[in-house]
DNA sequence: AACGCGCCCTGTCCGC
DNA sequence: TGCGGACAGGGCGCGT
């Protein structure tokens, strides 16, 4: 899915066209995509409430809806898409809330990965704190990374993928900070030098800040609230570039696999 | 305890 | 053209 400059994207459309907005009606097509919950449940702890606001937490989109909140995970392919009152489109179409005003909600997911939960106030704090640091906060430093990183071996590309260390990053941009920072994704953790920490700290961090600054990447499915598509993909470096000559030093880009999810990298510029 | 792997699903593409 | 296998922005639960 939409890792984080793509669930940024999805929560900024969200939180201009949300906020104000009345629960009038829940309709669950695919009971498995509701987490903990029946379809019935789920909708009564739904229906006539008030969204306040929507923010993103790691690759999670959280509706506040006073007291409780709503939260979306897309998973692989799900799409959550804000359209008028009988703008029809049934294609995977998962859940619906219809909101006032003539808008209504929509839940789309081929794959079905994605899951819709609620979460009280107390179940909220439980939940946020079992996640990790947002790389673009100012949490997210080098000192931290330098204390994190010191207790694992696993692979740096790996490592950074983990959502109880850092939060956000996936199998794109996880490839793609990497290669900014020069770093090699075999790395394990423990061996990034001090100032390879920081080359990582940056290249993440910048990677995800151009990547919503083009509203995301692309791939397959990733749509934004609107259904549009983001800009990113064609300034992806490595992603899914294997075999092509690398844009810094025309070296040829590589494939590999760790943890059963394809690495780009660019074996003379990752050490 | 940390880590690696299989699995959840559907769709698409590639090689034979 | 058909078919099997690999693979796709994620994350959980299991065994070691």
């Amino acid at each position: 899915m939409p890792e984080l400059p793509e669930v940024e994207t999805i929560v900024r459309d969200l939180a201009r066209l949300l906020p104000g907005r009345t629960i009038k009606g829940v309709e669950v097509l695919r009971p498995d995509l509701i987490e903990g919950d029946t379809p019935d449940g789920f909708a009564g702890k739904l229906r006539g409430r008030k969204i306040r606001s929507v923010v993103r937490r790691a690759k999670n989109i959280v509706m506040d809806l006073g007291g409780d909140r709503l939260l979306v995970n897309l998973g692989m392919t799900g799409r959550l898409l804000v359209a008028r009152t009988g703008d029809e489109d049934a294609t995977h179409l998962g859940a619906r809330l219809a909101l006032d005003r003539g808008r209504e909600l929509r839940y789309h997911d081929v794959r079905r990965f994605g899951r819709l939960w609620t979460l009280t106030d107390g179940a909220w704090t439980a939940w946020d704190g079992e996640l990790g640091v947002e790389p673009l906060s100012d949490d997210f430093t080098v000192d931290w990374l330098r204390g994190a990183a010191a207790r694992s071996r696993v692979a740096v590309k790996t490592w950074l993928m983990d959502q109880a260390r850092v939060v956000g990053v996936g199998n794109i941009y996880a490839s793609e900070g990497l290669f900014r920072a020069g770093v090699d994704p075999r790395r394990p953790a423990d061996t990034l030098s001090e100032a390879e920490l920081a080359r990582v700290r940056d290249g993440v961090r910048q990677v995800l800040a151009e990547a919503i600054e083009h509203r995301g990447t692309t791939f397959l499915d990733y749509r934004d609230a609107r259904g549009e598509e983001g800009a990113f993909a064609a300034r992806l470096k490595v992603y899914d570039r294997e075999g092509q000559p690398c844009d810094v030093c025309g070296g040829t880009v590589q494939r590999l696999v760790q943890g059963g999810r394809s690495t780009f990298f660019c074996p003379s510029c990752q050490h």
